[in-house]
DNA sequence: GCCAACGTTGGC
DNA sequence: GCCAACGTTGGC
Protein backbone atom coordinates (compact mmCIF):
# COMPACT_ATOMS: atom_id res chain seq x y z
CA UNK A 1 0.00 0.00 0.00
CA UNK A 2 1.57 3.41 -1.34
CA UNK A 3 0.91 6.76 -0.01
CA UNK A 4 -0.24 9.99 -1.49
CA UNK A 5 -0.51 13.76 -1.38
CA UNK A 6 -3.50 15.07 -2.65
CA UNK A 7 -3.81 18.98 -3.18
CA UNK A 8 -7.08 20.80 -3.18
CA UNK A 9 -8.23 24.70 -2.26
CA UNK A 10 -10.88 24.33 0.68
CA UNK A 11 -12.79 26.70 -1.07
CA UNK A 12 -13.47 24.50 -4.48
CA UNK A 13 -13.29 20.90 -2.61
CA UNK A 14 -12.15 20.83 0.50
CA UNK A 15 -12.39 18.12 3.19
CA UNK A 16 -15.56 19.26 4.36
CA UNK A 17 -17.24 18.55 1.15
CA UNK A 18 -15.50 14.60 1.06
CA UNK A 19 -17.01 14.00 4.31
CA UNK A 20 -20.07 15.23 3.48
CA UNK A 21 -19.88 12.97 -0.07
CA UNK A 22 -17.98 9.93 1.24
CA UNK A 23 -16.27 9.19 -1.85
CA UNK A 24 -15.33 11.74 -4.62
CA UNK A 25 -13.57 11.60 -8.42
CA UNK A 26 -10.94 13.46 -8.46
CA UNK A 27 -10.88 14.66 -11.34
CA UNK A 28 -9.81 18.19 -13.30
CA UNK A 29 -5.82 17.06 -13.53
CA UNK A 30 -4.49 18.81 -16.63
CA UNK A 31 -0.70 18.22 -15.44
CA UNK A 32 0.88 14.96 -17.02
CA UNK A 33 2.90 14.57 -13.94
CA UNK A 34 -0.16 14.42 -11.64
CA UNK A 35 -2.00 12.35 -13.96
CA UNK A 36 0.91 9.84 -13.77
CA UNK A 37 0.81 9.48 -10.47
CA UNK A 38 -2.72 8.54 -10.66
CA UNK A 39 -2.03 6.08 -13.38
CA UNK A 40 0.58 4.42 -10.80
CA UNK A 41 -2.23 4.54 -8.18
CA UNK A 42 -3.87 0.96 -6.71
CA UNK A 43 -6.71 0.50 -4.98
CA UNK A 44 -6.17 0.43 -1.24
CA UNK A 45 -3.56 3.17 -1.30
CA UNK A 46 -4.21 5.89 0.76
CA UNK A 47 -3.78 9.58 0.36
CA UNK A 48 -3.10 12.69 2.04
CA UNK A 49 -5.61 15.49 1.89
CA UNK A 50 -3.83 19.05 1.69
CA UNK A 51 -5.58 21.97 1.58
CA UNK A 52 -3.69 25.09 -0.95
CA UNK A 53 -4.47 28.41 -1.10
CA UNK A 54 -6.15 28.02 2.33
CA UNK A 55 -4.63 29.60 5.89
CA UNK A 56 -2.60 27.69 6.94
CA UNK A 57 -1.99 25.07 4.11
CA UNK A 58 -1.28 21.57 5.38
CA UNK A 59 -3.07 18.53 5.99
CA UNK A 60 -6.16 18.08 7.07
CA UNK A 61 -7.48 14.55 6.76
CA UNK A 62 -6.77 11.16 4.84
CA UNK A 63 -8.53 9.39 1.93
CA UNK A 64 -8.68 5.72 0.29
CA UNK A 65 -8.03 5.29 -3.20
CA UNK A 66 -11.62 3.59 -4.64
CA UNK A 67 -11.27 3.10 -8.23
CA UNK A 68 -8.50 3.52 -10.75
CA UNK A 69 -7.91 4.41 -14.57
CA UNK A 70 -11.41 6.27 -14.68
CA UNK A 71 -11.61 8.24 -17.81
CA UNK A 72 -12.44 12.43 -16.45
CA UNK A 73 -15.70 13.45 -17.92
CA UNK A 74 -14.98 16.95 -17.25
CA UNK A 75 -12.83 17.06 -20.05
CA UNK A 76 -15.69 16.55 -22.40
CA UNK A 77 -18.09 18.36 -21.07
CA UNK A 78 -18.02 22.38 -22.73
CA UNK A 79 -18.98 24.07 -19.75
CA UNK A 80 -16.31 22.66 -17.38
CA UNK A 81 -13.59 24.64 -17.06
CA UNK A 82 -11.93 21.49 -17.30
CA UNK A 83 -12.73 20.77 -20.71
CA UNK A 84 -9.88 19.80 -23.40
CA UNK A 85 -11.24 20.38 -26.98
CA UNK A 86 -7.84 18.26 -27.84
CA UNK A 87 -9.17 15.23 -26.13
CA UNK A 88 -11.18 12.99 -28.51
CA UNK A 89 -13.62 10.12 -26.97
CA UNK A 90 -12.50 7.03 -28.38
CA UNK A 91 -8.84 8.05 -26.98
CA UNK A 92 -9.18 10.35 -23.82
CA UNK A 93 -6.06 12.43 -22.60
CA UNK A 94 -7.11 12.16 -19.03
CA UNK A 95 -8.14 9.56 -16.51
CA UNK A 96 -8.92 10.24 -12.66
CA UNK A 97 -9.86 7.91 -9.84
CA UNK A 98 -12.21 7.78 -6.96
CA UNK A 99 -11.66 8.95 -3.10
CA UNK A 100 -13.14 7.92 -0.28
CA UNK A 101 -12.98 9.87 3.45
CA UNK A 102 -11.16 8.07 5.99
CA UNK A 103 -10.76 10.70 8.63
CA UNK A 104 -10.64 14.21 9.39
CA UNK A 105 -7.46 14.87 11.37
CA UNK A 106 -8.03 16.67 14.62
CA UNK A 107 -5.33 19.02 13.95
CA UNK A 108 -4.39 20.63 10.73
CA UNK A 109 -0.51 19.65 10.41
CA UNK A 110 0.44 22.82 8.78
CA UNK A 111 2.77 23.33 6.10
CA UNK A 112 5.38 25.39 8.12
CA UNK A 113 5.66 22.17 10.28
CA UNK A 114 6.22 20.24 7.11
CA UNK A 115 8.93 21.90 6.44
CA UNK A 116 10.59 22.06 10.28
CA UNK A 117 10.06 17.94 9.99
CA UNK A 118 11.25 17.01 5.98
CA UNK A 119 13.39 18.37 3.51
CA UNK A 120 12.40 18.58 -0.12
CA UNK A 121 13.77 15.53 -0.57
CA UNK A 122 11.67 13.50 1.66
CA UNK A 123 8.50 15.27 0.90
CA UNK A 124 7.91 17.05 -2.42
CA UNK A 125 5.44 19.40 -1.15
CA UNK A 126 7.62 21.35 1.65
CA UNK A 127 9.78 22.26 -1.76
CA UNK A 128 8.77 25.84 -2.24
CA UNK A 129 7.10 26.70 -5.22
CA UNK A 130 6.00 22.90 -5.85
CA UNK A 131 3.01 23.07 -8.08
CA UNK A 132 2.43 19.44 -8.64
CA UNK A 133 -0.82 18.66 -7.01
CA UNK A 134 -0.42 15.23 -6.59
CA UNK A 135 2.56 13.81 -5.37
CA UNK A 136 4.17 10.44 -3.86
CA UNK A 137 4.40 10.32 -0.01
CA UNK A 138 7.38 7.58 1.00
CA UNK A 139 6.46 5.17 3.45
CA UNK A 140 8.48 6.43 6.07
CA UNK A 141 7.38 9.89 5.87
CA UNK A 142 3.52 8.90 6.18
CA UNK A 143 4.05 6.88 9.34
CA UNK A 144 5.90 10.21 10.39
CA UNK A 145 2.82 12.17 9.45
CA UNK A 146 0.97 10.31 11.24
CA UNK A 147 2.98 9.98 14.18
CA UNK A 148 2.63 14.17 14.21
CA UNK A 149 -0.65 13.95 13.51
CA UNK A 150 -1.55 11.61 17.28
CA UNK A 151 0.72 13.87 19.49
C1' DG B 1 0.25 41.88 -5.32
C1' DC B 2 4.66 39.59 -5.85
C1' DC B 3 7.33 36.05 -7.41
C1' DA B 4 9.49 31.31 -7.72
C1' DA B 5 9.17 27.34 -10.24
C1' DC B 6 7.80 25.20 -13.44
C1' DG B 7 4.76 23.57 -17.90
C1' DT B 8 2.99 24.77 -22.52
C1' DT B 9 2.88 26.89 -26.94
C1' DG B 10 4.40 28.31 -31.22
C1' DG B 11 7.69 30.53 -34.40
C1' DC B 12 11.78 29.46 -36.59
C1' DG C 1 15.16 20.95 -31.43
C1' DC C 2 15.63 25.62 -29.42
C1' DC C 3 13.88 29.20 -26.93
C1' DA C 4 11.07 33.27 -25.87
C1' DA C 5 6.69 34.39 -24.34
C1' DC C 6 3.10 33.28 -21.71
C1' DG C 7 0.19 30.83 -18.25
C1' DT C 8 -0.54 28.46 -13.82
C1' DT C 9 0.12 27.15 -9.03
C1' DG C 10 0.42 28.49 -4.60
C1' DG C 11 3.07 30.39 -0.66
C1' DC C 12 3.97 34.66 1.36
Amino acid sequence: MAYWLMKSEPDVYGIEHLKAERTTLWDGIRNYQARNFMRSMAVGDQAFFYHSNSKPPGIVGLMEVLETGLVDPTQFDPHSRYHDPASARDNPRWDCVRLGFLRQFPTLLSLETLRQTFSPEQLGVVRRGNRLSILPVADSSAQRILSLLES
